[in-house]
DNA sequence: TAAATAGTGTCTCTTAGACAATATTAT
DNA sequence: ATAATATTGTCTAAGAGACACTATTTA
């Protein structure tokens, strides 16, 4: 029994077509949050080319033979935007045999989530440039199955929010209370009640108060508050374990 | 700014090596567990050539060009175990430069839960086999990196049964809460309170009565359950949205 | 009747959610 | 003083965990 296995010299699959044994091509695919107008965003760049010439795209591309994924993921992204420190998870492995027309790509795509103030780089350019940041309540046409992908990725973000406190990966380095609410509110897409949210947020221990307060407003100004780095800390372990 | 992406024709990563310019292998890994003799057990294959020959491995093999990888993970466990009826998500892809001496592999590894008595197909060759279950309380040498691979898919497992209801995926068609209670505890590493449990696996109903009990033992007669099919139906939606 | 496992209920503590009034600033 | 947002506490309901005795079967 154990003669027909892959690992016997003798083995053939039944599936086997000597006519199309090529490898498939693997790419790295970063969907890239941020939260920035009130507003969750998500970095997509315009195809130049056929297939899906014109249409927008999660940024991405071949992986380097002596690069690990993870490294392959931050160039991609730096390469878009110059952001370097980011948050950054494996997302899914995307594999199905015609997601691309041209040839068989595998697409291990990344979650990456960085804070208001890193990602400028891209704004510049903006509508005329190549890449650049949509919202995710108004987004363009989708090249290949990446509306899939970005349905997947936001739920994986709406799940993160659920069920940690680390929606300050999409802020500033320091932030008020009533903007990581926001951050909460629009992912989520409900409305929370502002002292419950304040006392969950704070029981979890991360953030801390700075001696800083939002000025200039027409109110009462709000106290500033930042992560604790023990937090992403932690977090980056959960996930990085494998 | 746009122009040394690589959507761009002039650009040229900084770490190509025209040399090396192979394209990476992919495989599809499947981590098979199930419960056996009161004690969680994979499904390893030994390897029969270089390198790591003779070391035990995770089941897998490459992926057909025309087929998705979830059939291929699905193919793949066919063919060692006869298996056909699993629970199957995919776990992590594993792309560390370095992971196979041979040339770049990245590994797509899925994750699989099969009944007790559904992989008796296995069993029979037993140590002179070429593939085999082992408990994970007593692996033997593991090519690769598959002993990080398999820490993971245990990982995985734990959280799994932390929080969801899924335990019984481990076990035959029928059995009995006892059965069950024994899977939560050798996996998650600690005794459970027979009242909680009962209480808190009855309540997420996922679990119905049938109207025979298991005799022949020299106590009273324990009450058989089965799944109800609504059960794996809406976690295998959950896992499968991608 | 002894041995062995099956089966069952209550109390307490913690946590999550509903809910509204006061505080501070600029204009 | 008015407008606008910041900040704070209590009550209630539900869920999680600790805990021990009775029931049923075979040998």
């Amino acid at each position: 029994m154990t003669a027909d296995t892959p690992l016997d010299p003798r083995y053939v699959p039944s599936t086997y077509d000597p006519a199309s044994f090529d490898r498939p091509s693997v790419t790295v695919d970063v969907v890239l949050f941020a939260f920035r107008d009130n507003d969750l965003h998500v970095l997509l760049v315009r195809r130049k080319k056929w297939p899906y010439q014109d249409y927008w795209a999660i940024p991405g591309g071949f992986v380097n033979i002596a690069e690990s994924l993870e490294d392959a993921a931050l160039r991609e992204l730096n390469e878009e935007t110059g952001v370097d420190d980011v948050y950054l998870e494996q997302l899914y492995t995307f594999g199905e045999p015609d997601r691309d027309p041209r040839t068989r790509v595998i697409s291990v795509v990344y979650f990456a989530l960085v804070g208001a103030d890193q990602a400028r780089q891209v704004q510049g350019g903006d509508d005329a440039a190549e890449a650049r940041w949509w919202a995710m309540t108004d987004l363009p046409p989708l090249a290949f199955d990446h509306d899939r992908i970005l349905r997947y990725a936001h739920q994986r973000l709406r799940w993160k929010l659920e069920y940690t406190a680390l929606g300050f990966l999409l802020l500033p380095e320091t932030f008020t209370l009533s903007d990581l609410q926001a951050v909460y509110q629009v992912v989520l897409g409900e409305r929370l009640d502002k002292r419950n949210f304040r006392r969950k947020i704070l029981s979890t221990g991360v953030l801390e108060e700075t001696e800083e307060y939002r000025e200039g407003s027409p109110h009462r100004p709000a106290r500033l508050y930042r992560f604790t780095a023990a937090a992403i800390e932690l977090e980056q372990a959960r996930r990085r374990f494998p």
